[in-house]
Order: structure tokens, then sequence, then C-alpha cells
DNA sequence: GAGCATTACTTGATATAACAACTAATCTTC
DNA sequence: GAAGATTAGTTGTTATATCAAGTAATGCTC
């Protein structure tokens, strides 16, 4: 098979897509270590969590809406409920299912973090975009999600958090 | 202080951005594991050694084109070296510099893995986007890597693999 | 309704990552 | 040219990630 090579374009844009991919997520895990002790992927399972009805998601949900596997997300979730942020139970119409919900301390967590992640994420990708580019990287995720999570798992129906009520 | 919340829009692009961020080197990197046996970091390793005169680069300028710490770089290495893909050495000038080079077996191990990556690049990214999206997402990587990485120690002067002439 | 398959996790072992401490060579300054 | 500072890496420890195996509850089939 004749392989396909990138053109000079090509090449150049994945040059800096692979550095972005690099820099991006370990800003923003260092930024959150900093600030609240929490790795990205600790803020983004409480973050989901503090999104859904009562706080609270089976774990298999869980695990889809971070993207993680099961025995990643089990690990994490103990961390965190040593930590008290998250408490677990069984769920008693199904004694398979765990829940895991938001504690307040949690919750607590969340509401301070939240805005300094935000005020982060807006500082390193929003503030450095036009408009224009804005809506082309909305066409362009769109896109590459299509491809990458094709049965849009990624993208559950996802609803702004109720932080704003503070 | 008030935090400046993401509106409608700017959410929506970052729940998928934030997607991408997770699935795109995970499924470079799981890609990578089952046909070389390499991490995306460890491929990146020895990617920019067969880019570099001779081969080689010292573990400092290898440690700011992969984006990574000299500890971590330092691990990566020693475990290459074990497999026999990289060989290091003292500099004769600085002996406090080493030298780290890809063996032959090494550039095997680049040239027979190269062309399944790009492959998969080109799966994954540009086959999804319209040649329009291409050239906004130059643009975009661009704006954020100014940001990112202000000093553009990432994108070190970078030439077209010479993998080409295969 | 007993046996097997499936689902939903958890646990344990191994690999990799991150941070701090350390070593050795070179440079600087007096 | 000796003492301290700086540079370039390495090593060790602890934390996190990944994969395989295990456990327990439920569903399915005959």
């Amino acid at each position: 098979m004749t392989t396909r090579w990138l053109d000079d374009r090509e090449l150049q844009v994945w040059v800096r897509m692979v550095a972005v991919l690099e820099l991006l997520p370990a800003q923003l895990d260092s930024h959150l270590r900093r600030v609240a002790d929490l790795t990205y992927f600790d803020y983004y399972v409480l973050a989901m969590l503090s999104e859904a009805p009562d706080r609270s998601l089976r774990m298999s949900e869980l695990a889809v809406r971070t993207n993680s596997t099961l025995p990643r997300l089990s690990h994490v979730a103990r961390r965190l409920e040593i930590r008290g942020l998250v408490h677990r139970t069984t769920a008693s119409d199904d004694r398979r299912v765990t829940m895991a919900r938001l504690t307040d301390a949690g919750w607590d967590t969340v509401v301070a973090t939240a805005p300094e992640h935000v005020e982060q994420v807006r500082a390193l990708v929003f503030d450095a975009l036009t408009p224009e580019q804005v809506e082309q990287l909305r066409g362009i995720t769109e896109a590459l999600l299509d491809v990458l999570d094709p049965d849009g798992l990624m993208s559950t129906p996802y609803q702004r958090p109720a932080l704003d009520d503070l």
C-alpha cells in the first residue's frame, strides 16, 4: 500500500495540532492541580456530577460522559470518595449498579473551582480566538467528533452548570 | 471578581473541544501501542530523532521538541535504549551533555510505523475536514499556540521527515 | 427453576507520569 | 585557581493510568 503522505499544508497544521493537544490539557491540568489539588480528569468527574439530577449518576453513565473506562473511573471515584468529595451507594432496584453522588463538600469544591477553571479556559482559548474562529472551531470539532465518537457518546445531553445562581 | 461565564455558543464549542482533546490522543496512542508497542510520546521521540541531523539530538533539545520535561524524557530514553531503539552517549566537548541517537533498529521502527500513523492521522483528522476547515484550523492552532507556547518552542525548525525516499 | 451468559462494577498487577532530590560537569567571579 | 552558581541529566518516590482478572447481581433459555 502506498502511503498518502501529508502535504506541506497538512503537515504544518498537524505539527501545530500536536502541540495544542499536548499543551492545552497539560496547562489546564497543571492549573487545576495547583488551585484545587484535582487532576483535569478529577475535575470533569465532579463537574459532570454537579450537572446531573440529584448530583448523581451511575458509574457506567459517568464513565461515558467523561469518556473514561469503568476501571479508571472506579479508581478515581475511590480516591474522591476517600477525600469526601463523592459518595457511592448501591442502587436498590438493580444491585449491580453503583450510583456516584457529589457530596456537599464535592459541590463546594466545584463551586469554588469552576470560576477559576472557566477563566483559564477563556484565557487559553476563547480570548485567543476571533468570533469567526470560534464559529469555525464549532464546525471543525463537530466534524472531528463524527469520526472520533460516531455514536455521540461524549456529546450526551449536556446542560449548562447550575453554578450561575451563586 | 465576577466570573465571565462562557456563553451558550462557547460552552457548546468547549464541550466538543474537551472531547476532541480526550479522544484524539487516546486513539492515536492506542493505535501506536497496538501496531508498534509504542506510546504516542515514544513515537514522537523517535520521530523527532529521525528528522534530526545524524538522527541525534541532545536530551534537552529533544525535551523541548517533544514538549517534555527532562526527567520524563530521561525515563523514556532509558526504556527505548533498553529496547535498542535509541543509544545515548556523552558529548565529548561538554561532558554534561547527553546525545540521544536513533539506532538502525529505531530508524527501522519509525520507517515501519510512520505510514500507518500518518494513515491514522489522515483518517481521524484530515479526511474528516474540508480544505476550508483545514485552512481554518491552521489559523486557529496558530492563534492558540501564541498563547500556549508564546516562545514558539514547540514549532521549532521543523522539516519534513526524510521518510519519503523509501 | 437450574445453568449459562451478560451486565456492572471492583480489584490487583504492571506501566507510565510527575515532582523532588541528587550528581557531575562547566562557568563565573574574585 | 578555588568557591559558589548554573547547567544538564539521572534517579528515586509517589501518583495515576491501563489492562486483565475477579465478583456479584441480573437476565435469558430450556
